[in-house]
Order: structure tokens, then sequence, then C-alpha cells
RNA sequence: GGGGGAUUAGCUCAGUUGGCUAGAGCACUUGCUUGACAUGCAAGGGGUCACAGGUUCAAGUCCUGUAUCUCCCA
């Protein structure tokens, strides 16, 4: 083994290793029991970040130890094809030949967007395999694939003829930049410090004379010239005599009718609002319950159009600064307020959202919705943190219809056609020839795509190949585990749920893990535009791979956000050198045998001549196992990590090797192979253990110390148990326990060099008093480890001792003397002893005060007083033999 | 406006059904080129658990309110 642990070349190997021997891929003609998880799929368009090394991370950690557990395991990995990012991004490139999608026309535009998904399309998936991804390859989806249109089709044409799906003349989320339709989730709300504009409209008496205004609170100047009705409260008293006046829009001199309506606010603004049915979608709302007729002032780019009267062409933020220039000079403003609100933006390009009227294809939702809501209520589909439920079935039970057309051409595009001889409208999964009412065969299919989560939605099943209904589909449906972010439930993970239900008739997973956001170390959101992006790959680089993914388990609490910065990452680097130099030890004195090194399979030892410490790391171990398998079940991945750092570092590596080392360099043959034994047994294990979170360095060095073939893989080892006892070693409570008190002997022994300033190297003479006779026993048959955990030049047992001119420390096993070779110093040594002495009384009197206490001890449950007790004679017995040293000491 | 989350050591965070003397990593102090590892070892210091009430024998943990930060929805 390389003196350092040099991880590049390494996990390269071992990736192509297990992808060259098929590790990663499930077959469901295996049978057995399967596991399966979807990959939330990744923008084709996109490139790894933080976020998907946490989710993926997650995900790999699930189906390794799965696959380890024997289950038939599935990770179906693929991507989206994200219509309108990937889109802007072929048109970009266009843009700098000087053309123009209109220039290439639909076709060439196509085919020019598959072009660059072949070329470019990859990246993502290539990153997710440096983060060594056990994703099933063979199987990689992506969502323009023919078997996942050919669901598409399916599903929109069934929805279609059921009644699900419907055009209407709605508004909707407009963005003037990609061009297209958006639907509300693809809509974020920003607040904006922005104005709220006081506007007078002029008023006309019965005769047509002027008499005033009135005055309108508006955030959009601009939209005005779409007005066509004020509106008030019915129950505003102020305006009672408004329905006499005729009311003036300004700039266009339309005369706007005037109407009442439980939706205006009478507090906001002045209590007149104007009614701009196009352009905002509770005026439309308005304008539908009154019967108006929507005025569109604006062209798809968001410049306005001719109904805009001088305004015609010129951009709408613009024309919001011309315009209120304008009324400025008429006299028409009459004030202007600093005001906050929430505004749309667009999700892919964060260009302000306009509400526009147009004609859009909808999916009614709520009859999709409620075998989804009781899925989840019956705990069929469980969310973990719990907490997300509530979020979901509140978004679930005010579902609203989905706006799933979009106006670009990358995507899958809407089976509808149209018949212009008869008007005919219908849906087809093939391309028909005529049309089926008049047969006429001029025919024209929809210009518009479908938005891409209306692909997504299918992911679950559509990827098994419905809607044929494969032995794949059979086998692994419904999936089990659901790992994603928040930001994704509504428009994924609950709209997955719906289609489950709808095509498949059961759900799609059993659980949805929901995982934190990635912030950087101010706590913001990672974004480019913030420049605040740490590269996981430059991370993998820097630390490698398996570095970046414990330290993600380590620092991430479930379902909390992250804060991250680059030196957190030194965690798991520093793990891995750990871990790495523990197997080069453990190598360096087995090569120096000729035992083999495969314990793992079978612990060839004698459980006679197991030493307490051996016993101890063997108990230690299964309670590792135990903890990890727990909080594995839990999804408490950092728990996992925890106890995999605490048990491979500080019991491992700081006790168990440190003590092993005086064995392996003595000359007890037969003790050190035990102890060789033991340690292989328990490193093998751990390196198990640590599979799921650090693939590679795990997988090496299982090579390393050939625990399996080498044809082998770790990923196809068993998984720890803790019902494999080993034969014929008996984990003694007593010894264990005796250990940690051992441990603690160690600690006041090491401490007392350090309070007096001696080097731990100096080997300093000790009596030891032990407490008891089975400590007694326990000692002397164990003093050799003693000794040279203390390096003492030599450990003296008197159970008698009541040495002179000693600096001492009491503990469970006995009290610890340390000669100072007659150079004591009385006072500091009384001092030393008079504060843990103080500390003790303080603890004592508590104890006593909870033991006083009537209700505590009839009350509480019987073991925590039965503890409190023991721990308060512990205590008092420590005062007593800390007093006797002190009164010992003023003797001399 | 509605809902969620957070507030514990200098920093980042654990602390699960209330029950030890509130823990970890990093940072800090002191000592150590000890035969796997200085990406390390050993020994330390450091906390009024945001604030105010309440429930309880017992509150970091449960309840109410307040403050600050943050996210989602409208």
């Amino acid at each position: 083994m390389e003196k350092r642990y040099d991880p590049k070349l390494i996990e390269q190997k071992w990736y192509d290793f297990w992808t060259q021997n098929g590790t990663f891929h499930g077959d469901s003609s295996a049978g057995g029991d399967p596991y399966c998880i979807m990959i939330p799929p990744p923008n084709v368009t996109g490139i790894l970040h933080m976020g998907h090394a946490l989710n993926n991370t997650i995900q790999d950690i699930l189906v390794r130890w799965r696959k380890m557990q024997g289950r038939n395991v599935v990770w179906m990995p693929g991507t989206d094809h994200a219509g309108i990012a990937t889109q802007n991004v072929v048109e970009r490139a266009l843009r700098n030949e000087g053309k123009s999608r209109e220039d290439l026309g639909r076709d060439a535009f196509i085919d020019r967007v598959w072009e660059w998904k072949e070329e470019y399309g990859s990246t993502i998936t290539r990153q997710l395999r440096s983060l060594g991804c056990a994703c099933d390859w063979e199987r990689e989806r992506f969502t323009m694939d023919e078997g996942l249109s050919d669901a598409v089709t399916e599903v929109f044409v069934r929805l279609f003829e059921k009644g699900l799906i419907y055009r209407a003349h709605y508004i909707i989320n407009w963005c003037p930049r990609c061009h297209t339709a958006l639907s509300d989730e693809e809509s974020e709300h920003q607040d904006l410090d922005a104005h709220l504009y006081y506007i007078r409209y002029p008023v006309l008496d019965a005769q047509g004379n002027a008499d005033g205004h009135i005055v309108v609170a508006t955030t959009r100047p601009e939209t005005l010239l779409g007005d066509v009705a004020v509106a008030v409260n019915p129950n505003d008293d102020r305006y009672a005599d408004l329905d006499s006046k005729q009311i003036m829009l300004p700039v266009l001199n339309r005369q706007l009718q005037v109407i009442r309506d439980e939706f205006v606010d009478p507090e906001f603004g002045t209590g007149i609002v104007k009614v701009t049915p196009a352009h905002d979608p509770n005026d439309f709302e308005m304008g539908q319950r009154h019967d108006l007729t929507p005025i569109n002032v604006m062209n798809g780019n968001g410049t306005m159009n001719e109904e805009a009267g001088p305004y015609n062409g010129i951009d709408r933020f613009e024309c919001r600064k011309k315009i209120m220039a304008q009324l400025e000079d008429e006299g028409l403003v009459e004030k202007v307020e600093p005001h906050k609100h929430a505004v749309g933006h667009c999700y892919r390009c964060d260009t302000v959202v306009e509400p526009r009227l147009s004609p859009q294809w909808f999916v009614k939702m709520q009859p999709l919705a409620e075998p989804a809501i009781e899925a989840v209520n019956s705990g069929k589909v469980e969310f973990v943190p719990g907490r997300w439920t509530k979020v979901y079935l509140e978004w679930m039970e005010n579902i609203r219809d989905w706006c799933i057309s979009r106006q670009i051409w990358w995507g899958h595009r809407i089976p509808i056609f149209y018949c212009d001889a008869c008007d005919h409208v219908w849906a087809s999964k093939t391309q028909p020839e005529s049309c089926p009412e008049c047969n006429e065969t001029k025919i024209r299919q929809d210009e518009d795509v479908l938005d891409t989560w209306f692909s997504s939605w299918l992911w679950p099943f559509s990827t098994f190949g419905w809607p044929q209904n494969t032995d794949d589909l059979k086998f692994y449906y419904p999936t089990h585990d659901l790992v994603t972010a928040s930001e994704i439930i509504f428009f994924w993970v609950a709209r997955m749920i719906m289609a489950g239900y709808e095509f498949i008739g059961d759900i799609p997973f059993q659980t949805v893990y929901i995982h934190g956001t990635v912030r950087d170390d101010t706590g913001r959101k990672m974004s480019k535009s913030l420049g605040n992006s740490i590269d996981p790959l430059s991370i993998i680089e820097e630390f490698s791979a398996d570095a970046l993914r414990f330290s993600l388990m380590m620092i991430t609490a479930t379902g909390q956000d992250v804060f991250l910065s680059n030196d957190k990452f030194e965690i798991g680097r520093n793990f891995g050198t750990k871990i790495w130099n523990a197997a080069r030890f453990m190598q360096m004195h087995t090569e120096k045998t000729d035992i083999p090194c495969r314990f793992d399979r079978e612990l060839t030892c004698n459980p006679e001549r197991l030493a307490p410490d051996d016993i101890y790391i063997l108990s230690r171990l299964d309670k590792a196992i135990a903890v990890c398998n727990e909080n594995l079940q839990k999804y408490r991945f950092n728990d996992v990590a925890h106890e995999l750092y605490e048990f491979i570092w500080h019991q491992f590596c700081d006790w168990y090797v440190e003590y092993a080392k005086d064995v392996l360099y003595g000359d007890d043959a037969d003790r050190r192979a035990q102890v060789l034994g033991v340690m292989h047994h328990v490193f093998s294990q751990a390196m198990r253990l640590l599979h799921p979170v650090m693939p590679f360095i795990t997988e090496e060095l299982w090579h390393a110390m050939q625990y399996g073939d080498a044809d082998d893989s770790i990923m196809l080892a068993d998984w720890p148990s803790t019902q494999e006892k080993l034969p014929g070693v008996d984990l003694d409570e007593k010894l264990v326990r005796y250990v940690d008190d051992k441990h603690d002997l160690i600690r006041m022994g090491r401490a007392l060099k350090s309070d007096y300033n001696i080097q731990a190297a100096t080997e300093t003479n000790y009596v030891l008093k032990p407490a008891t006779e089975e400590a007694t026993q326990l000692i002397q048959a164990d003093i050799n480890a003693l000794k040279s955990a203390l390096r003492a030049g030599s450990i003296t047992i008197d159970t008698d001792a009541s040495p002179r001119g000693m600096a001492s420390a009491v503990g469970r096993l006995g009290t610890m003397y340390m000669d100072l070779a007659g150079v004591i110093d009385l006072d500091a040594e009384r001092q030393r002893l008079s504060e843990q002495i103080n500390k003790l009384s303080a603890d004592i009197q508590r104890a006593d005060k909870k033991l006083g206490n009537e209700n505590f001890v009839t009350r509480a449950p019987a073991d925590v007083v039965e503890r409190q007790k023991a721990l308060r004679a512990e205590m008092a017995e420590k005062h007593d033999k800390l007093q006797q040293q002190v009164a010992t000491l003023s003797q001399a």
C-alpha cells in the first residue's frame, strides 16, 4: 500500500470496475426482494451542483445499503428534456450564428436540439459517475425517448378522452422572454421594492361636464391602457354615488364601467381599483363575474400593442415610465408611495412574468388529487421528515388546474388535431390521415408542446416501459424511496403520486425523503448569479468523492439546510487518510505472519485467549452495527456518519489499534494472531458499514486487505448484522465495563502526567490501589496493556497502598498514584484534589436534593431513581477517597 | 395575509417518547517528529440552551407569548 492515499486513480478505477462488472444492474428476472429508487431526473442542460451532490449521495447510500442487504436493486437514472431551458440554450447558440429558430423552421430546429443533446447532454450524468453513484446506467432514460414519449401521448389522450384535459382562454403566467406560458409553479414569487401609484381618473357628471376625479391605486400603471372598469367594495359607502358618474380612462379617454365586487379591499389604496381583465388574474375573475370584455394591450414579447394607442410598440417597463410622465404632465398623479409586493419571475430566466390572457391547455386536477390525498392521509405514502405532509396536503387540497401547453418547439407536441372543415377537435396517439368526423384531409396538429413536467410525472413507470405492462414494471413498481428537495414537492412529487394512481392504480413510491437546501456559510442559497456556489467537482478534485460524500453526511442534519464552505470537506478527507493508515498498519503486521487475512469470513480465534480489549472492540462493533442499522432505517444519515466516525476513529484507531501495538510488537505469536484476527474482523465489518457513504476507499481496502476475491466487490458483501455472533465468543458485559473503566484509569494517569508537566514519554512509576477484589484480578491479568497505555516505568498493585508524596486520582477501578520522585508540591496537589472534591460536593448536594424530594422518589420511574441513587453512591465514594488522599498528604 | 423551520461553546451543528454532571467537528491553549497516520497523538479551556411566563417530582426538550433570522404559499 502507498504511504499516501491518492483517491484520484482509485476512484476512477473502481467506478470502471463496477460498471464493467454490472454491479449496479438489477434484473427483474432474478427475482428476490426488489428495491428501487427513481433519480429525480436532472435537467439535461444542467451541471452538477452541491444540491445534486447531496441529493445523489443520499440515494447512493440507500442503494448500496439495500444492495448489501441482498435486495434486488435498481436505481433508475436519466435526465429530463427541460423544454424551455434547452430551447434557450440552443437558441442562444443560433443567435451567435446570427440565426433564429424561425429561420431554421420547426423540424430543422428540433434536429439541431437533438444534435446539441447528443453532444452536451451527458455532462451531468458523467458528473454523477465521479460522485460514485451506483445508477443502473443500462437503464438510463431521457424524457424525450421514444418509449417515454409514447407514455406521454398515451396519458394525454386518456385524460383528454376522460374530459380531464381541456382548452380554455384563460389568464396564465407568461414569460415574455421565453415567449411561452408557464404553470403557476414555474412562476416564482419574489418580494420587490416597488411603488404604489395613486392616479386620478377624471369624472364627468351626467351632462358630460368635468366633475373632479377619483383616485385609483395601482402597482402597474402601464396596464391602465387595458382598463375596462373601476371597482369598489359593495359595502364601501364612501363611493355610494359613483354609479351616476362617468369615469374616464386617462390617456385613451375611454369610459369605464363601475362595478361593485367583494374582492375589492376597502383598506387597500383608496378603496377603488382599476379593473384590467387581460392583465391581472384577479381582475380577470372580476371581469368574468361582471361580464366585462377584456382588452389585451400587450404583445407576447412584453411590448405594448396597437390597443395601447400612443404607446404601441414600447416595452412594458419603458411604457410605465412614459405613461407616468404623461400623467404627471396632465396633473393626474396624486402621489407615489414606496410599496413592497411579490412579483412572479420565470423560474428559467428570471424575467418578470406577465399575466396574459391566451388560449391554453389545462389538466383538471381535482379528480386526480383525491386518491393522492388519501394515499398520504392513510400513510401509504410517507414523508420524512413528517412535517412535509402538511405542505403537501395544503397544496393538494387547494389544487388548481395545471397549465400544460408551452409555446415552444422542444418537447412533446400536443397530440391534438383540428379539422378546419368541420371544426372537429380530437386527440390521437397516431398521426391521423383525415378527420374522423368529416373525412376531410385538411387537418392540422396543435402547434404547442407540453410542459416538461407532463413527462416527468410519469417517470416512475414510463421508465419501465409503461403503457406496456412489462416484467420490470410488475417487479419494481411501486418503487421504495424517493429522495428530493422541498422545492420539488409540488412540481414533481405530488404529480407523480397523482399519475401513479390515475394510470397504474397504485402509489409510485412508499417514502419521500425531503432533504434540506444547500447554502453557503452565510446562509444564502447557492446560485450561479450570486457567485457563491461550491463546485462539487472541484471538491472531488481537491478532497475526493468519498470526502465530499462523508463530509456532507457528517454536517447535514436530517431535513435541515446545510451551510457549506470549502474547509468543511477536510473532515472527510482526514477521515479517509485515517482509515488508509489504519489499514497500512494492519497490513504491515499481517505481512509478517503467515496467517491469512480473511477473518471476516470465519474468525479463526481461540475464544479462550481473547483479552478484555478484544471483547470490548467486538462489543463496540456490535453497537456500531446496531446504531447504523437503526439510523439508516430512519433516514438519519448524519447519525450514521457520526457513529462510523466515532467507532472507526476513536474506538478502533485510538483505543484498539493502540492497545494492539503492545501485542503486535511483543513475542507471543499466538496472541499476535488473536489480535490480528480480531482486528481484521472488525475492520472488514467497519468497511462494509462505511461502504454506502464512502464507496471508493472501502472497495480499495476490501481488495487491498484481500477480504474478497479480486473479481469480487464489497458492494456484494453481506451487510453486517449483530445477529451473527462469533462462535464461542462471549461479549461479557463485565469485561466491557472493565475496559470502559480502564480507559478512564488511563486517561487519569495521563492527566496526572500532564498536570505535573511530565512529558508523556517519561516512564513514571505508578501505584494502583484497586477498589475491589474483582478489579484486582482483572487489572493483574491485564497489567501489560495498562502499563504500555500509560507508558509507565512500573505499576505496583497494592490493595493496602497509602503512599506518601505522590499525586493521585480516583476512578471506579481504584485509586491511582503517580510517583513524583519526591518532588511533589504538596500545596499544588492539595489544591488539585480540593477542586475535585468541591465539584463532587456540589454534585452530591444536587443529587441529595433530588433524592430527598418525596415526589421524585415516588413519582419518577424506578429506574431513574435507581440510577440517581447509584450515581450518588459512586460520587460519595470518590469524594471520601479524595478526602483520604488529602489527609494522607497532610501527614507527610 | 397564511403556514413551516431556526435561535444550544468563538464557528457549523447534534441532542428522537421530558430523566446522568448538555455533546461532536472545526477553531483555541499546552505538550509531543512515540514504529499506521502532524490530513496525526495526548491533555485542556470554553455554554444563563434567544427572552418572559406556564405545566411537571423533573424542561434544552412540552404549552403560551415576545424578539430576531429564514423558507414556502397567496
